[in-house]
DNA sequence: GGACGGTGAAACTTCAGGTTGCCTC
DNA sequence: GAAGTTTCACCGTCC
């Protein structure tokens, strides 16, 4: 159903109107965006425009939420002041919970974003206005393309509050009357795209395939093709001869990386019964990978990395470029314009440890390379305890970003060491149990003893040890008054508990968690 | 006359997102 | 391809 709406033209900017219209009319509305810096100069812009808000305390907590600030969060901070806020990857979780909140108990009026919020999320409003329907994209087809008509309904679809109100609206922005043609045909009266089985993305069939072998649900060559035969991916593609000759290749990929053995058959000529029969069965490391869930090629390219450094001490920045280097970690840190030269050389430092081979510079994936290099950097700064303002400002990674990188970092170090026990290679495995310790908490080598103890991060870590608290065994002996002045009364308190030291608090004439510290020998 | 600030055009730069393992306070 | 950012020239104002 289609309906004019008036909207008074306060700025040149319709989505800026929009935005302080839906305000006006007590209303609430999700703007989408293509970038995140649109996403946050949208909103920047908007709330500048608003006068009669002000939530100091949202805008307090927003801070909050994090413990040192960065540049984007006391941008946010000053938006969310004015009932807006910008929503994207880069957001840790803590603040993208508290704007969603927000959102859905209506202090927060308006949110310009990327598609994150089209997905999976329960956040409707009364207005979804869909302000870019193009967007960048690499590959095949480079520069600009029009987004899927699927992608502007889950958008569109965002548009309403089921149970509260009796519509909502969805709204295109056109800039030329052709523009308002072409949307009207593609999206508004279009129909959405086919559905495609992802099942022939090899990395998507490898992983499963071994899977399918690693936990017995198929034993046979005839029970895979007769499992694929019947998948949507079967259905679609109607050809099963090329299907299978698909399958064998993957097989024989798995045979090859020593993931899965095949029963050999008797004679050079085989026939069709004796195929179907032959044995498939998962190796032990095969399982293992399958367990781990990554995919078989990036799983045998970290074991073909550890083995080649067996004997050899790997760094923490080899450990590092080695997980950079798999498809997991993509998409990496572009190296922009002006920075090529900084990484360049701060490259030359760490050159002699890395373990792939590095690519010409004329040839092709060399600014790929590059890019690994970059994003490997920025985990070292990481594990070097540089702050979020500092690795925002030197790579450009957003916080929220910073986190998800990490994440993918240390489950595939995590799958490099439980694979490294496997195929025996303890020196390699310590050294990676290392690097991932450092990784987890961002630390210097020097920090690792101290983490142990409960309570105790990156931050306390550094503190401790700057004071002269550098292992356990200082931490045992240290004043309690001194690791009180440190880091606080009642984290003291723990420590020496975890110690085994024995605290009992004053009874008398204390303040709440207060210590007494006569009882320490 | 020089420092400074505001303005606008031109040149330049960059571009969405998320699932998997396992454990531990 | 286009939005956003940076750079730079230009102009007016002030001391």
């Amino acid at each position: 159903m289609s309906k004019t709406v008036h909207i008074p033209l306060k700025t040149n900017n319709q989505s800026i109107n929009i935005a302080l219209d839906t305000i006006q009319i007590g209303k609430q509305a999700l703007i989408f965006v293509n970038t995140k810096r649109s996403a946050e100069k949208l909103s920047e812009d908007i709330s500048k425009k608003i006068k009669h808000i002000s939530l100091p305390t949202l805008s307090a907590s927003i801070l909050k939420a994090v413990s040192s600030p960065t540049k984007q969060c006391r941008r946010l901070s000053k938006i969310v002041e004015k009932g807006v806020a910008f929503h994207h990857a880069g957001l840790v979780s803590k603040q993208r919970e508290l704007i969603e909140d927000k959102f859905r108990e209506g202090v927060i009026k308006v949110i310009c974003c990327t598609p994150t919020l089209a997905f999976g999320l329960d956040m409707p409003a009364f207005r979804a206005v869909i302000r870019d329907l193009k967007r960048f994209s690499v590959g095949t087809s480079w520069g600009m393309t029009d987004i899927p008509v699927l992608e502007y309904m889950q958008m569109a679809g965002r548009a309403g509050r089921p149970g509260k109100e009796d519509y909502g609206e969805a709204i295109c922005i056109a800039q030329t009357e052709s523009d308002k043609d072409f949307i009207e045909q593609k999206y508004i009266e279009g129909e959405p795209e086919c559905i495609y089985s992802k099942l022939a993305v090899e990395p998507v069939l490898r992983t499963y395939l071994l899977s399918l072998i690693a936990s017995h649900f198929v034993r046979t060559y005839d029970d895979i093709i007769t499992f694929f035969s019947k998948t949507f991916w079967a259905y679609q593609f109607e050809d099963m001869n090329r299907l299978e000759s698909i399958i064998n290749k993957m097989l024989k990929l798995l045979v090859d990386f020593e993931f899965i053995e095949m029963s050999e058959t008797t004679d050079d000529f085989v026939s069709a019964q004796e195929m179907a029969e032959r044995k498939v069965k998962a190796t032990k490391l095969g399982e293992r990978v399958a367990q781990l869930y990554i995919d078989p090629l990036t799983a045998n390219k970290l074991i073909e990395d550890m083995k080649a450094s067996a004997e050899q001490d790997l760094t923490a920045f080899s450990v590092l470029h080695m997980v950079c280097s798999t498809l997991e970690l993509r998409p990496y840190l572009r190296i922009k314009a002006k920075e090529v030269d900084k990484i360049e050389e701060r490259y030359a430092e760490f050159a002699d440890e890395i373990l792939a081979d590095e690519p010409e510079m004329f040839e092709d994936h060399y600014s790929d390379f590059m890019d690994s290099i970059k994003t490997s950097l920025f985990m070292y700064d990481w594990i070097e305890e540089k702050g979020e303002e500092y690795l925002l400002e030197t790579f450009d990674i957003r916080p929220g970003e910073i986190k998800a990188k990490l994440d993918r970092a240390d489950w595939l170090l995590y799958a490099c060491v439980e694979l490294s026990k496997i195929i025996g290679l303890t020196k390699v495995n310590k050294d990676i149990t290392k690097t991932r310790m450092r990784l987890k908490s961002g630390v210097k080598e020097e920090l690792l003893s101290l983490l142990r103890l409960k309570g105790v991060g990156r931050i306390r870590a550094r503190k401790m040890f700057n004071n002269g608290i550098k292992d356990l065994k200082d931490a045992k002996t240290c004043d309690l008054t001194k690791l009180a002045q440190l880091i606080g009364r009642a984290i003291s308190y723990k420590i020496k508990e975890q110690l085994g030291q024995k605290v009992t608090p004053i009874k008398e004439n204390k303040r709440k968690g207060q210590i007494n510290l006569n009882d320490f020998r």
